[in-house]
DNA sequence: GATGACCTGTGA
DNA sequence: TCACAGGTCATC
């Protein structure tokens, strides 16, 4: 999906709206979808009367807290929703999140991978066209780095280390930092006037300032907006684009394996 | 650390 | 038919 902002919004809905309900069954028909072993009965058998007690996220990915059943006092098991490239999370048949570029904003029965049933009637499901994202139970939550949004000038000088791997890189590493992808990336480090390709350990003082900077602005303004679509470059993104900030021709190249766009000139 | 693979849809 | 897509994983 959907970066950390896409993610946030999927959380800010499950919260608002899937807390406290029953599961009264669980729609999980493709084996495919069902990670670390998980099985269509077994994620079954471990959800169903219990409800949704609380809805996280650590960097893309969804968690999903649930009671214990009846009177018991321990916790379920924490149902780990990842919405992978063109996952979203729709609750009683409303989404979050879009529109989401890049995929089919459609609705199409087959591309509802997974579904929890709820007893008052309604439903959670994950509708996912390219199939990419994934469910699990009790993912290992410590494998992430900090979260983009918490991060702060000791969480980023961790991140980069002595790293000669390209910023770009880095930054979307998930262990390293968490939530960033493609779009998020490509704006801020445009905001900071920083090249995606330089060895991110070889960065001075003041340039990790101002990428913190960028880091913050990038996701509290995007956010605002109304996801990572939103940003300034955005538009430009597309080759023979140009600069909106200087008006030079934008360079399209791969960066840590994605399809990047920076600007020769302002970008250093 | 770069590359290809995974899966499927869309638009040129 | 091909290239490409807001992600992640295994492999060279």
């Amino acid at each position: 999906m959907p970066e950390l902002l896409e993610v946030e919004a999927a959380r800010a809905v499950l919260e608002a709206r899937a807390l406290g309900r029953k599961i009264a069954s669980v729609v999980a028909n493709d084996a495919w979808y069902l990670k670390r072993g998980l099985t269509s009965a077994g994620v079954g058998d471990a959800l169903v009367g219990r409800k949704l007690a609380a809805a996280r996220r650590t960097g893309k990915q969804l968690l999903i807290d649930t009671s214990g059943i009846g009177r018991s006092r321990a916790a379920g098991p924490v149902l780990g929703l990842h919405l992978g490239m063109s996952g979203r999370v729709v609750v009683d048949g409303k989404s979050a999140g879009d529109p989401l570029l890049y995929t089919s904003n459609a609705e199409n029965p087959a591309w509802l991978r997974f579904g929890v049933c709820f007893a008052d009637g309604g439903s959670l499901w994950m509708r996912d066209p390219r199939r990419l994202g994934a469910v699990e139970l009790d993912p290992d939550e410590s494998r992430f780095g900090p979260d983009a949004t918490v991060l702060d000038r000791r969480g980023l000088d961790r991140a980069i280390g002595r790293s000669r791997a390209p910023l770009k890189a880095v930054l979307m590493d998930q262990s390293r930092i968490a939530g960033l992808g493609n779009l998020l990336t490509d704006e801020l480090l445009w905001r900071a006037g920083l090249d995606p390709a330089r060895a991110a350990g070889g960065l001075e003082p003041s340039e990790r300032v101002a990428l913190l900077r960028a880091i913050r602005q990038t996701v509290r303004v995007l956010g605002r907006r109304g996801g990572s679509h939103t940003g300034d470059l955005q538009a430009s993104r597309a080759p023979g684009g140009v600069c909106p900030r200087d008006g030079a021709e934008l360079l399209r190249r791969t960066v840590g394996g994605r399809t990047t766009y920076s600007c020769p000139v302002h970008q250093r």
